[in-house]
DNA sequence: CCAAATTATGACTGTTAGTCATTTTTTATT
DNA sequence: AATAAAAAATGACTAACAGTCATAATTTGG
């Protein structure tokens, strides 16, 4: 009796099919100007149809969101080289990241978008997708504790704790260089500079001590 | 002929008294759920009365970001201390910052809100008002020339850079602190390990040979 | 071939930002 | 004080959009 599981996968299909359908408007209007009617006449559905597969527009978002998740996972845990240092691999994941933002805007805008989001408004599942093996959180953490006994990462803070911040300081940067464009073209610094500047802090801190 | 002036001086005040009533409701309704209709009648006007002030809803949000800006400014200014060292005066504006998000979390709200937001969708002041006075980053980036003329500070990146990236990588980790609490409780991280770790990496950075 | 279940529809509701013709209040002039 | 002109205030209205639901079309299993 394979009909449910058909139906199953139908259904998933569907699903994804609307998903599909975002992405596209998404990439024409905007992420934040996209309506759900937009959604549903890219996808040849009605409105109802879109909200028999979301709950709510909200959560058509966060499909988006986690596809980017999914993406950017795969491309971190793509570039590690387990021969190299760890704080080696940590810039080589960090310039991906860069690149990534830059090559699937649609992707960096929608994580962008739940970055300034409280969790308890979205669904309680994203504190789970947040730490699965779909996110690149739980292999960072792992980095950072062989970082640890090779001796390279201090071990006085705790690894969730340093993932954590280098995340949310790297997406605070990333936030401020895509929201505040202007602000750097009108003292002439470059993105490069930016993101070269914050790897710089974060591994050497501003003190002139450490200066290389 | 003091009319216009006065006329100008009431205009002035009839602002403030509709920012103040949306500070109200803000602190009642929190900042995203507050329609401009509430903010009418908390001001005791009618809707288009609102629309007279300020062009959007947008410009009102503005308006109260204006203020946070502006009283975290003098914060900041406030605690310094030409004694102590760059790096301490630093850290030390971080911590009050950190005490104004606690203590005024409206205005806190305000910033953050606008923190995600574009600018080129703002009004086109906000470019001048993020670098005027009324702004801590200019009283910033003078601090650090001071510290690098110290020999306090390295000297290899432009001041700016530096601040904005201070900036931004602090408004990210508050940033996350306050929307994603949740993941924090559930490690038993609590604000002030992340803070303190914060401090600690742009002071030091994560590399071992740099522990204290 | 039919009835039950599933899936799809789009007209409808509710909410809210923003507008504008009309009214009320203030100012200047006689 | 009476009146015309200017300024300020009003609230009913429009437009846009998220989300709902009674009804219709399609699929399934007997």
């Amino acid at each position: 009796m394979g009909i449910i599981e058909r139906k199953e996968r139908e259904k998933e299909q569907r699903r994804n099919d609307i998903v599909d359908a975002a992405e596209r408007v998404f990439l024409r209007k905007g992420f934040e100007n996209t309506t759900v009617d937009d959604v549903a006449a890219e996808a040849e559905l009605s409105k109802g149809t879109v909200y028999l597969y979301f709950k709510s527009k909200d959560e058509l978002h966060y499909a988006i969101n986690l596809r980017a998740m999914q993406k950017l996972n795969k491309i971190i845990r793509g570039v590690y080289d387990e021969k190299k240092d760890v704080v080696v691999n940590l810039e080589a994941m960090g310039n991906v990241f860069i690149k990534f933002a830059e090559e699937f805007r649609i992707y960096f805008e929608a994580i962008l978008h739940f970055n300034s989001k409280s969790l308890a408004n979205i669904e309680p599942c994203m504190t789970h997708d947040l730490l699965s093996d779909e996110s690149p959180i739980s292999f960072l953490v792992e980095l950072i504790d062989k970082g640890k006994s090779k001796g390279e990462i201090r071990s006085d803070m705790n690894s969730i704790l340093i993932v954590e911040l280098l995340w949310s300081q790297i997406m605070g940067v990333l936030q401020f260089v895509f929201y505040k464009q202007e602000l750097f073209k009108m003292f002439n610094i470059t993105s490069e500079q930016v993101l070269t500047g914050l790897f710089e802090i974060l591994k050497n801190g501003v003190r002139k001590s450490l200066e290389k």
